[in-house]
DNA sequence: CATTGTAATGAACGATGGGTCACCTGTCAA
DNA sequence: TTGACAGGTGACCCATCGTTCATTACAATG
């Protein structure tokens, strides 16, 4: 019960500050949305500050585990178009799943004011998923999938594009289809002209 | 006189906004930085929200006459190497104008809670400069300066990496001297993958 | 010179922000 | 049964928020 009210005001502010941000939340909202008065935010947390700093220590420590870590690293595919369902899986995910969403919500919101956010937004965002991919294309160049190249520019070129279809959808969910249509299609158009054996003159 | 300190307003506003969000600045200290009271502002404009509501009125017009209209599109380089150098030139303009990259912080902090802004930020963010390279791309596949290709594929993902390049220069500045360096890394890349006369076996 | 209008001031206002405190309630161990 | 304590309540505190207003400073106009 301690804990549970604990982790509760912990979500309830994870999907408040990724509308409204930090500032733009007050206490009472907060309280109010998990049916309890202001007042007893306190006994779980001293300070709203405290709230967000557990927030993003949360944030930084499920990143670290969950993406961070060599062992998390996903298998080289074994085919072109197993790349591609690894993408669509990877993307439906990260989309989907509302607290990795509204994580990067308040990242965005965040990062030019907390120099922790910022860090964290440039894992999220950028080096992240280059990192990621560029595992995938060595292991795929090895295996004779993708033709040798430069694994960190391709990854780079590959994770990019995807990434910014993401924020699309955390922007304007409602085009998620075709953000996701559009996903495939660039993979699909990716392997074409990264992949072995093709040759256009 | 009068129409100066409304500009200068509307300035100190963008610069506080971009750093700390809509709710995160109060008047007195966007007052303050023009080294007037607070209730000088009051003169000028009759809400904090009808700055806010200001600004973007301008944003918006901004972005459409400089790069809504058909007549801004950039001419098509007559090489790869001038690929690059206009990549370069709108790469470090965008980055180091001042005004341009506040527009962009503001936009990220405000876009999930502003209509207005969600959809300016799409322009700015994504769609807005795929529309431009479409055409760029277009045009130099007509000149053979690129093997034929779907153009908006390209332009897609031509632009993308180079724009979460562009975020990062927002979010970490001192590091704009090493996105420059990668975005013009990618750029000759690209026209080595793209190129009319590039056949990788 | 008087007048008029505009920009700026500083004191004040009500509303709201984060945070405190004395108190109540239910649970559980001794 | 009792006592301690965690979790929740509502009244309250004070700083700060956006905003108003009567007044002043001053430039331009007649």
């Amino acid at each position: 019960m301690a804990h549970d009210t604990r982790e509760r005001i912990l979500d309830a502010a994870l999907e408040l500050f990724s509308q409204n941000g930090y500032a733009g939340t007050n206490i009472r909202e907060l309280s109010a949305s998990l049916g309890l008065v202001k007042s007893g935010i306190y006994k779980h947390f001293e300070s709203k500050e405290e709230i967000w700093n557990t927030l993003l220590d949360r944030m930084i420590a499920y990143y670290g585990e969950r993406f961070g870590s060599a062992e998390h690293l996903p298998p080289v595919p074994d085919s072109p178009e197993e790349l591609v369902d690894m993408t669509m899986r990877l993307a439906e995910l990260t989309i989907r799943d509302e607290k990795i969403s509204m994580t990067r919500k308040v990242l965005s919101i965040e990062q030019f004011r907390d120099d922790r956010a910022r860090a964290l937004a440039t894992k999220h965002f950028l080096t992240g998923l280059t990192v990621m991919f560029t595992h995938v294309f060595t292991g795929m160049m090895d295996k004779g999938l993708l033709r040798k190249d430069d694994p960190a520019m391709l990854a780079f070129a590959y994770t990019t594009p995807i990434s910014a279809l993401i924020h699309l959808c955390d922007r304007e969910p409602e085009k998620t289809g075709q953000a996701l249509a559009k996903i495939e299609a660039f993979s699909r158009h990716f392997i074409r002209t990264y992949g072995k054996d093709t040759c256009h003159e």
